[in-house]
DNA sequence: TGAATAAATTGGTAAGACCAGTTGACCACC
DNA sequence: GGTGGTCAACTGGTCTTACCAATTTATTCA
């Protein structure tokens, strides 16, 4: 692969990944307060503004209830917090991915595409439509060269499309958090999903019942295309949860990543 | 309505809700560059911590992007923002309802509610059926004695453990946002939703495909039942989007709130 | 015993200083 | 003409210290 960007973080983007990651992870259980703020300056060795802007960010995720007074309690993040969470639970500590995370997004995808889809079949503009027409013949010239990468991101880029002809703000802004997901594991899923992202006349499809404006017909070859993508991935979930189980009998300590190459 | 809880937003929270505000109306376009921080604490008059905290906010919210040296830029928040925002775009500064973000979380919930019917009946616990059980018998009492709104609230509670029950996290992240919008509108929407949250026999017919593990009629009658509330909402909002329309070319100053009794 | 009160604790706000990365203008060099 | 170096101005990043305000806990006293 490429070059990469230099990712640096600041102090708080790190006091904010570990606490964070306490939290996900249940050592810190809610109901339980944090430590007092001065305190988790001493603990993590930084000024006091750092760990105020963690806690902010912690308490816009739904992590954490801040109350002048009266310390800053662990909130169940099942139950408070957003769907942007969902990166973060994707994976966990040591790098592996967490199976049941996986599932959900591809079974949440499956919900909404078929939608998604159907919408952008009653909605889309003649932009829309000419922007998913322009992307499909660019797949079609990637798939003669059998240039998986390229296909992976052209169909990424045709979903996008989709989802704005869709007119839908919440299907916009919820699809923005899966595709943060999605590109994490692009390089894995590229073999994983090759099936769904080579089915070019799929794609074709449903540009063309957007043409049509025939939501019917975009809405049930989306979910046979989505189909196609989630029954491989699913398949990978089983084993990893196999996996992991059989790692909690055992040494548990190994971090099972890198399937990427098949 | 009974007494409402005091909210007292700190400094941080107010030069959040100000600055997101400003970007999600436009005023501040995607692509330009936020006022440096000292500026800012001039322009608002308050301390740079609280100028920090509510920028980390914004970061995180995918609404501005922060960056040493170089300034803070913002964002296209439709491109950029999580599912999150949507409790921000549904109301107007003017506290008015944005009748395209309403019409988004009802196709939303019309899109997920038949798979979390259809993955509950296919992996819920005993303990959660006997939770959806419960709460149909406690909807029969409330029923029988026409109290709407506690119709409501034991309706979101089916919901809340339908969710819980299917076993997706993504789905219970996404539920957890969708319902803060829902519970701004509470009192709106009794009215607007009673068919649906009267419609007791369809919950019930829920629980006891869950009972059966018949994911297909789960599936098949939440669809039915979501698709109740939507079209009244549907009906609203056309109206709405007539009202915000004329409002245009109009004098486009009044608030049109408050049509919560009808 | 229980209500009022004081003390300790915790988050909220403030001001000032200095560090570190970015940008753009300018200039020497090839 | 283009390349790379230098420098100054600007912007966010970090740190320290102090004090204010709300809550909790311990204490006191009727």
């Amino acid at each position: 692969m490429g070059l990469q960007r230099i990712a640096k973080k600041t102090l708080s983007d790190g006091v904010y990944e570990q606490l964070s990651g306490e939290i996900v992870e249940g050592r810190y259980g809610a109901g339980l307060s944090l430590p007092a703020e001065r305190q988790l300056c001493d603990m993590l060795g930084v000024n006091r503004g750092a760990i105020r802007e963690a806690l902010k960010r912690l308490a816009q995720a739904g992590l954490v209830s801040i109350s002048q007074g009266g310390g800053t309690k662990v909130l169940d993040f099942r139950r408070n917090a957003g769907l942007d969470l969902l990166s973060q639970l994707m994976f966990r500590r040591d790098g592996s991915i967490d199976p049941g995370a996986a599932r959900s997004v591809m079974e949440m995808r499956g919900a909404l595409a078929p939608d998604i889809a159907r919408l952008c079949a009653k909605r889309a503009t003649p932009a829309d439509l000419a922007s998913l027409r322009e992307l499909v013949e660019q797949m079609d010239v990637a798939a003669a060269a059998e240039d998986l990468p390229e296909l992976q991101t052209l169909s990424l880029q045709f979903w996008d499309a989709l989802v704005r002809g869709s007119g839908n703000i919440a299907y916009e802004l919820a699809f923005n958090t899966l595709r943060e997901t999605y590109v994490q594991l692009r390089d894995l899923l590229v073999q994983v999903m090759a099936d769904e992202i080579r089915d070019v006349a799929s794609h074709r499809a449903i540009a063309e019942a957007v043409a049509r404006g025939d939501e019917l017909s975009a809405k049930h070859v989306a979910a046979a295309l989505m189909e196609q993508g989630t029954r491989r991935v699913l398949e990978l979930v089983a084993v990893l949860e196999d996996a992991s189980r059989e790692e909690e009998g055992a040494s548990a300590n190994d971090a099972p990543d890198d399937d990427a190459e098949a």
